[in-house]
DNA sequence: CACTTGACCTGTCCGC
DNA sequence: TGCGGACAGGTCAAGT
């Protein structure tokens, strides 16, 4: 579910409400969810408090002052929220408090939460996750580096060095691929999901079965600028809601509102007209104007 | 090695 | 209304 827009902004809400904060007690519902959640390293989360909360592609990092960090994919239908107690009568409602006319979400816990933080200003952190696919995981802060998937993860898209030709470079690893595939891999690129892919290979007019070694430098430069256009157009709009992605005080996005093709089989192409199709491409639901971009071989 | 497909889970929606 | 099947935004492992 969650792409780079969406883990980062479930981040910068994190990272204003989390540090400075202690945990003071972890429960889990699932081992699945937790996979380290037992004696060994609980000594390294009870009593820690939060340093920083960052992200890294698609995977949230909370550093706790004991040395150890949270590690969190959210993949598919992970929720990270926060919440804070209840105000008593009269008292301002703090921030990060649950939002009852804006939140999706209801009572905490609920039947998808698999585990839940405990902090000592006697908030919560719930974390959500209806297809159990989302993990959390506690390591040492030193060995992140050492990770398996941080060290062949490709470069941030939004990072100021991230220029046409790295990302064109990068891709053209893929050559053989389409290029939907590719834009996928998350060793290419970082944090780029399915809705991003379709929306910024409409943006480009590239068709998604597009092999890599077909593309041009025109069109490296044309997707280079798509992608970070609708990447940092979604960060903006608080990300993209479809059904279970939220922030972390609970909160959808409205980037879907904004989408050009994603989600939008049998409306009209917002630059020609043409109504848009889904098709099957790399395995996944694939969004595209069939007159805008027209498959090149 | 490069590339594609299936599996992991649960919930929802669509057609019969 | 009920039921089976397809599908869902991510990533691995296993297959060709």
């Amino acid at each position: 579910m969650p792409e780079l827009p969406e883990v980062e902004t479930v981040k910068r809400g994190l990272q204003r409400l989390l540090p400075g904060l202690t945990v003071t007690y972890v429960s889990d519902d699932n081992p699945k969810s937790f996979p380290n959640a037992d004696a060994d390293v609980s000594q390294f989360l009870v009593g820690a408090s939060v340093v920083e909360v960052t992200r890294r592609a698609k995977v949230l990092l909370i550093e706790l002052s004991s040395k150890y960090s949270l590690i969190i994919h959210l993949k598919m239908t992970g929720q990270l929220v926060y919440r804070a107690p209840a105000a008593p009568d009269g008292a301002p409602v703090q921030f990060g408090a649950g939002h009852p006319s804006d939140s999706l979400i209801g009572e905490l816990p609920d039947r998808s939460t698999r585990v839940i933080f405990d902090f000592d200003n006697d908030a919560h952190m719930y974390f959500n996750d209806q297809r159990k696919f989302g993990w959390v995981r506690l390591i040492p802060t030193a060995e992140i580096p050492q990770i398996d998937f941080f060290k062949k993860v490709g470069p941030e898209p939004l990072a100021e060095d991230f220029t046409w030709q790295i990302m064109r470079d990068g891709l053209q690893r893929r050559k053989n691929a389409n290029i939907k595939a590719a834009l996928l891999d998350q060793s290419v690129i970082a944090g780029v999901g399915n809705i991003y892919a379709d929306e910024s290979l409409w943006g480009a007019k590239i068709h998604p079965t597009t092999l890599v070694r077909n593309l041009k430098d025109a069109d490296f430069k044309h997707l280079h600028k798509a992608l970070r256009d609708v990447l940092q157009l979604s960060i903006d709009k608080g990300g993209s809601t479809d059904h279970t992605y939220v922030d972390a005080e609970g909160k959808r996005g409205s980037y879907l509102g904004f989408a050009n093709v994603f989600r939008r089989e049998g409306q009209p192409c917002n630059r020609c007209g043409t109504i848009i199709e889904k098709t099957r491409v790399a395995g996944r639901g694939t969004h595209t104007c069939p007159y805008c971009q027209r498959p090149a071989n």
